[in-house]
DNA sequence: CCAACGAAGTCAAGCGTTTGACATGCAGCG
DNA sequence: CGCTGCATGTCAAACGCTTGACTTCGTTGG
């Protein structure tokens, strides 16, 4: 059998209480130094661990954290993972993944009690799990979330990656380059406005009086981006863009092959950059240009802003804006 | 305020225990249809979701399962995870997920508790957490948990992806292009030994009386790749490998690059061949020869056995081996 | 010598569910 | 009319832990 307190308890010759107290560390009554270790010593030698549901049924929590992920096409998705789990494991939390349909949207994904297990969500590139446009079931009981990423809502705790500058560096990188056909690559699962690079592109192309032209991909997968730049290619003939930005980097990889497949290459005939800064792009021939958002100081924060509402429900509403770094590489010229 | 049960019970005139009943589904004693609808209702109306401690605390089930999954360089990590949902959830099962340190051996990124808070554990290319081999503290009260990849651990539930048919097939499938260098790469943190990747490539380099090559990347990382290949270019000259098999698509990636930045090509000066089978593989130029594993059928098996487990804990030992395959595609020649 | 006090520890209620044992009422039967 | 049997429901204990209120006892100050 699992070992309890009580066997402590019986083990060393006090009450449950005093054992409670004692490997709480808590300010309550006072244990003295002989009692405290033997208690701790028993509690060591009969490998206690307390038990995690008896605990969050009286304290209300339960030391996980939800974690609401984009699939599939969300590249960063596995730094994000590991970042989390660092920041949240030095302040005793562990995560619970929901991979979830996409940005800014839940479906079927988050169980209607998902709220229950957590003391709080982190909603990556979502929303807020109460807001109304939180597509899906409101889970019960949800008071502490906070939203992370590019699309950050800011209705409760956030931290924004704020691509503007980044993407306006980009888009002038590749004017400055000399392409005159400058098209711009989404995917149809995106939120379809307000998006910062799109904004930036059509801004931009608009005072150079550059045509612009729009690309959408049927869902974020690399595949997406393969078939339907494949098709803009072969549609265009001599019209064909010269440089390609991508709404992300997996998209901008499904590019890379259709125009390589197409006979042209990358960056001389077509220039490419994308967005998010996943590891691979580095690996790529030519490496892939990209706007790299900062993950690991993201999600630091997210962390810390989070645990402080857990412990603080009542705290004023915390927010945090970084920025995004455009970064050129070989794959724009 | 949550609502619980008594709150429904008071609501609609009956006992806890008879809200219990209803929303459970239990065979035990019968209530009427009307009361039933009426709780039902009621449940509905006020937005009813079980507190899952207090639930956890009597049952001793929690609904959630921890994985653990190596961090960093394990490729296949993202696909795993949601083939993993998709399996648990329609055994209403959630994920909560412990990255590691690496394959084979947990580390400090397993609390002690870590095995209160589910109801059984999956280690991903991992041992059984109470085997000797578990490096790291044993969590306590574990008793369900399967191992799952190439590295199975048959002490317990296991399913094992079998890659020596096609290990062997990319060896031959190298050597029936002509090449005479053939090198394997590895990492510096994987099991040193048993690894049937090596044991084809050493039995069959040595059948056909060519000379083996061993490298070790000093960790999973691409950029451990990327220095290690690179230094054995720089050093060997004439002698450089003409063919690189390598233990898996990360550490191919950086061969990749190592091998065009020193000027060289792919296929036609090193031939390159990976395993298994990371999505960006096939948007590589050329395309990355590798072992497909089948990580949906295996977290299919993996999940199943577990569920089934946790519900029967006093089952036979299960297992099952599936086999990864060999795609040969452009990197290899 | 007695009141007051602080240190050390115990009591017991309560967290929200589940569940086996029991209660109630009514129909049918001999 | 008393009994059995069934349908419908309630009781109350239990799960393991936390915590505010309380007890006990030895010491100290007046």
């Amino acid at each position: 059998m699992t070992v309890r307190l009580r066997d402590i308890a019986e083990e060393v010759g006090v009450s449950v209480s005093t054992v409670s107290l004692v490997l709480n560390e808590r300010g309550g009554p006072m244990v003295s130094k002989a009692t405290r270790e033997r208690v701790k010593a028993e509690a060591q030698r009969l490998g206690y661990q307390p038990n995690v549901a008896a605990r969050a049924l009286v304290t209300g929590r339960t030391h996980l954290v939800s974690v609401w992920l984009p699939r599939g096409g969300y590249g960063p998705g596995t730094q994000v993972m590991d970042a989390l789990q660092k920041h949240l494991g030095q302040r005793g939390l562990s995560l619970l993944v929901h991979p979830t349909v996409g940005a800014h949207q839940y479906g079927e994904d988050i169980p209607p009690n998902a709220g229950r297990h957590s003391d709080g969500i982190i909603a990556v590139e979502g929303p807020h799990p109460l807001s109304a446009s939180a597509k899906g079931p409101a889970p019960a009981g949800v008071t502490n979330s906070i939203s992370l990423g590019a699309f950050a809502d800011k209705r409760g705790d956030w931290v924004q990656v704020d691509l503007a500058q980044a993407a306006r560096a980009a888009v002038e990188h590749l004017i400055a380059g000399g392409r005159q056909r400058v098209a711009y690559l989404r995917s149809a699962d995106a939120p379809a406005t307000g998006d910062p690079r799109d904004l930036a592109y059509s801004e931009l192309l608009a005072a150079r009086d550059l045509p612009t032209r729009y690309l959408r991909a049927d869902g974020h997968a690399s595949e997406a981006a393969l078939s339907a730049i494949g098709a803009c290619i072969a549609e265009s003939g001599e019209d064909r863009p010269d440089a390609l930005f991508c709404q992300n980097d997996i998209l901008a990889l499904g590019a890379f092959r259709a125009i390589r497949d197409a006979g042209l290459r990358v960056p001389d005939d077509v220039a490419l950059v994308g967005c998010d800064g996943i590891p691979v792009g580095d690996y790529l021939d030519p490496p892939l240009s990209t706007i790299r958002q900062p993950v690991d100081e993201m999600c630091r924060l997210g962390c810390e802003f989070l645990a402080d509402r857990i412990e603080h429900p009542g705290g004023p509403v915390r927010g945090a804006t970084l920025t995004a770094r455009f970064e050129p590489k070989g794959s724009s010229g």
